[in-house]
DNA sequence: TATTATTCTGAAGACAATTTGAAGATTCTT
DNA sequence: AAGAATCTTCAAATTGTCTTCAGAATAATA
């Protein structure tokens, strides 16, 4: 599933465990640290769900959950919070998170409820991407292209989901890098790799009897385009 | 047992204390938070057993209740409700429910009584698991392969179970070793206990003359895959 | 058309995940 | 307590995937 974690939270080894576990869950995981991180996460990038402690070091979390909930209610949000202090349970129910749990707690319990709050927000059925012949069942890590079944690797994938998303939109190859490859790679590298996977993935998708949605914007990057000629 | 449980419950929270409290039980959940996702999911997926809350924000429990009863009356039924509406207890036992429980209640209770619907169903019922040449009697906890009766191993009989309850749908590692292991394993293993039994599984079914479904996703997990080429 | 920047491609090596067998624990049975 | 069955650990061997590199092809620019 395309699905985005954002982790807020300003104990260090917590974060990394969450971010640990959810990562090899599958989710693809940001952590922020304070209150201004994550605002500069959420306005920046789209999540589906947010992890959010209430205490931090720079601010409430429950100010944050309120300004984002006013701003994007769609997103989801699961409260992570010391045990007792039931006053902030209600108030985060109240003001719109999906979900809390109190610390100490085992991150099968995190991921069990991540879940749940996906499948709650979810609802309209089978949450299939598709577009044409290209059909991807991200419960299944299934691609079709015209009823056949497509073998793509991790990366081919996320690529394709990624364009699928964003269809007609010009992605730089940076931001195709950084969506990929998270936010540790290098400003300077010559995105090779990206060429590469492009190529594979558009090798399988006419292979399998696809158009090659893929057009390359000169200078810029590419563009999953639905009015080819 | 392969035993499915809908929940249709539209408090979250106790929605999702009941999912994760039966879930942990071995059950596999499903949830509904309204009439017309219950029936949804009736529908589209068969279910053992159903805990039913009565009061719903787009209906009546009861009115559920009596047209699946109509319709699928092997399913197992148990009513919960607020307290004091006696009539509805009455009403909804005359209906066909199994048993009745009000709220507020201790999980463990639930869970006993959710047993006991089973046991008192299952004298008549066989709910055997099977895909194709493969079928499993959770009763007997036996395996057949084209009729020949599989010896397997309690961890591969429960990886078999899994990925029989959710075909083609791909199992984290992590979430494997969760369901197998409880939930104390470390996130930081080798995970390399799943490779062996996944390897063993896969030796007993194939050498019984059945197909190899369980294909590995790499860098994910693995998949009982239905539409192996 | 010549020049330059950008993209595409195939091959090779680096890297990561999975499979496997063997051996050591552990659990179960008697 | 002994023996058998099962589970887990470990260390190769194997396989799958990713990245790098260098040269070819293509597009933009003047």
């Amino acid at each position: 599933m395309p699905m985005r974690i954002l982790i807020v939270e300003d104990n260090q080894a917590l974060s990394e465990n969450i971010y640990f576990y959810l990562s090899k869950e599958g989710y693809s995981c940001k952590q922020a640290f304070n209150y201004e991180q994550a605002i500069d996460e959420l306005i920046s990038t789209p999540f589906e769900i947010m992890v959010l402690d209430i205490m931090l070091p720079d601010g409430n979390g429950l100010d944050l959950l309120k300004k984002w909930k006013e701003e994007k209610p769609e997103t989801g949000v699961l409260i992570i919070s010391a045990k007792n202090s039931l006053d902030d349970k209600l108030t985060g129910l109240d003001w719109g998170a999906d979900d809390y749990l109190t610390k100490p707690f085992h991150l099968p319990e995190l991921n069990a409820r991540v879940k749940a709050i996906y499948r709650r927000r979810n609802f309209n059925g089978n949450n299939m991407v598709e577009f044409n012949e290209i059909t991807i069942n991200p419960d299944n890590v299934e691609v079709f292209v015209n009823d056949n079944l497509l073998s793509l690797t991790r990366k081919e994938y996320e690529l394709l989901l990624y364009f699928l998303v964003n269809k007609n939109r010009v992605l730089t190859k940076q931001s195709i890098a950084e969506h990929l490859w998270g936010e540790q790679i290098d400003l300077y590298d010559s995105f090779d790799f990206v060429y590469q996977h492009i190529k594979n993935l558009r090798k399988k998708l006419t292979q399998a009897g696809g158009k090659d949605y893929i057009t390359t914007v000169y200078g810029i990057g590419y563009k999953f385009n639905t009015r080819i000629s």
